[in-house]
RNA sequence: GGAGCCAUCGCCAAGUUGGUAAGGCCGUAGAUUGCAAAUCUGCUAUUCAUCAGUUCGAGUCUGAUUGGCUCCUCCA
């Protein structure tokens, strides 16, 4: 296995702290809201990590956390009036149907700002104790960037210049203008705060995952776990001050590989809750399928930035179409193996840093050959079972492929609709015995309407919805 | 102002260590079909933004130019 280390900027080769185990640590999303489509990329990729590493026969230790203290969860607790659990368990479940519909299980650890709060003071209170973090006259907790000589290896953005024209905002009670928060004070009563040796007040963004990461993670004398990922925006500050923070706190590396997923574009514009052209996840649902969507999401290398529009998703869907024709034509069987070769080259692919495009290629590949074999011989049942093989693999290592196929191509249609179509099929259908082409091709022209298309095939007319 | 990324067929998109351009969609010709659809087969970039350099050889390395984009502020 290869990955991309986004501090290294190279393809590296996976060498675990611990052979054959593999310690994944994600940034998860901050549950003021519902997740959007950046929100499942950066979960479908690292979704896809852990697939390929189960694939190759390690296990895997998936840690995803949920950030449920923060200004804007505050506000939205002033704002509605429910209790920052209320708001918070909302968004998780949320969160985590949305994953659930796109394929993506539960990761291993889920942990909360909010259930670490002791790991947090322990790291803030030894920082403070070794002076690499202070406190200031309001209460907040800062940590002192000039103590850390690695600051900015992480990055590579902190230049020399202390003077830049950074936007980042001057407090006069910092040491340094790159000094971050660690803990923020309470500001006001209405505040939500927790009551620590050093003030009352909550965490800052930063301080939680490292806090999470040494909580949960043993690692060894030189990294807390093996791969740390997010969102491509979160190298700088966030993994920067992540990195730095346990450093100095533990004395070695926080992750020994560092993953970033790129961003998912809206009409070639970011996507971002300040420009409000944020797409969610669930608006997203009431159209596509989950799978579809998927298997959209999945289709461009997870370091690319992502362009999402409507005619890429169909031209997406169609080739997922393919995939689920070849599996009703060897439906029903029984799977045996799967063709050894195949396998070798979609995991090769994969474990080139996640190729999926020359995975997908693979796939393709297989089903054009599988059809052409089937065409010759239609009755090859060990080819059936290979194939059935060969789809299962994938939906394993790819999550596409699994349902069962004559319903994929009849997603959203109620019952009613259905009786009625094949209704009109077997008009047609007896139509056509009697050579009426003109009333079957009425028929036909019908259920187009309806966006049915019918094909006819040996085994008599199957249906699917366009 | 600082740091960095990207530019491959009409569209989407691969292309570690330089060796002579995957795959899909669309289009097109054919097989098949009552006609379609589905399926299969063939065709579809002497060329990788531009210019220069290194090299026997560059999409792949170096430099410059042009055009997109991101981060430096909460952000996946």
């Amino acid at each position: 296995m290869h990955i991309y280390d986004s501090v290294k900027k190279t393809k590296l080769p996976f060498e675990p702290i611990v052979p054959h185990k593999a310690s994944i640590y994600v940034c998860g999303p901050t549950v003021y809201d519902d997740a959007h489509l950046g929100h499942a990329r950066s979960s479908l990729s690292f979704d896809l990590l852990a697939r390929t590493l189960k694939a190759l026969g390690y296990e895997v230790t998936m840690g995803k956390n949920f950030t449920d203290i923060d200004d804007k969860i505050i506000k939205k607790v002033q704002a509605t009036g429910e209790s920052l659990e209320q708001i918070t368990t909302h968004y998780i479940n949320s969160y985590k149907e949305d994953m659930r519909v796109l394929g993506v299980g539960d990761a291993d650890i889920e942990p909360k700002a909010t259930d670490s709060l002791e790991a947090i003071e322990s790291m803030i209170k030894g920082l403070i104790d070794k002076d690499i973090a202070y406190v200031v006259s309001s209460g907040d907790v800062y940590f002192d960037t000039s103590k850390d000589s690695n600051y900015g290896t992480i990055s590579h953005q902190v230049g020399e210049d202390e003077d830049n024209q950074s936007r980042v905002e001057h407090n006069s009670q910092k040491r340094n203008p790159k000094d971050f928060a660690l803990w923020k004070a309470c500001a006001s009563k209405d505040d939500i705060c927790f009551e620590m040796s050093f003030s009352n007040g909550r965490p800052g963004w930063h301080i939680e995952c490292s806090a999470m990461i040494e909580k949960h993670f043993k690692g060894n004398d030189k990294f807390s776990i093996d791969i740390h990922g997010g969102g491509a925006d979160l190298l700088f500050p966030h993994h920067e001050n992540e990195a730095s923070q346990s450093r100095c706190a533990t004395g070695h590396e926080l992750s020994k590989y560092w993953m970033h997923n790129g961003f998912v574009n809206i009409n070639g514009e970011k996507m971002s809750k300040s420009l409000g052209n944020s797409f969610f996840v669930k608006d997203a649902l009431k159209v596509y399928d989950g799978e579809i969507l998927r298997n959209y999401l999945i289709s461009v290398h997870y370091r690319n930035d992502f362009n999402f529009n409507e005619e890429d998703l169909l031209n997406s869907k169609k080739r997922l179409d393919r995939l689920y024709r070849l599996k009703k034509r060897v439906i029903p069987t029984k799977a045996s193996k799967p063709n050894i070769a195949f396998q070798k080259d979609v995991s090769k692919a994969m474990k080139d840093d996640l190729n999926i495009s020359v995975a997908l290629a693979r796939v393709e590949q297989m089903i054009s050959q599988t059809n052409d074999r089937l065409d010759e011989n239609p009755k090859d049942k060990g080819l059936k079972k290979e194939t059935l093989a060969n789809i299962e693999f994938i939906d394993k290592l790819l999550g596409i492929g699994g349902q069962e196929p004559f319903s994929y191509f009849q997603i959203g249609i109620d019952k009613q609709t259905k009786t009625k179509i094949e209704a009109l099929i077997e008009a047609r259908d007896s139509a056509k015995k009697e050579k009426d082409y003109r009333k079957s091709d009425t028929i036909r022209d019908e259920l187009s309407s309806m966006g049915i298309a019918i094909m006819d095939t040996a085994n008599g007319t199957v249906w699917e919805k366009i």
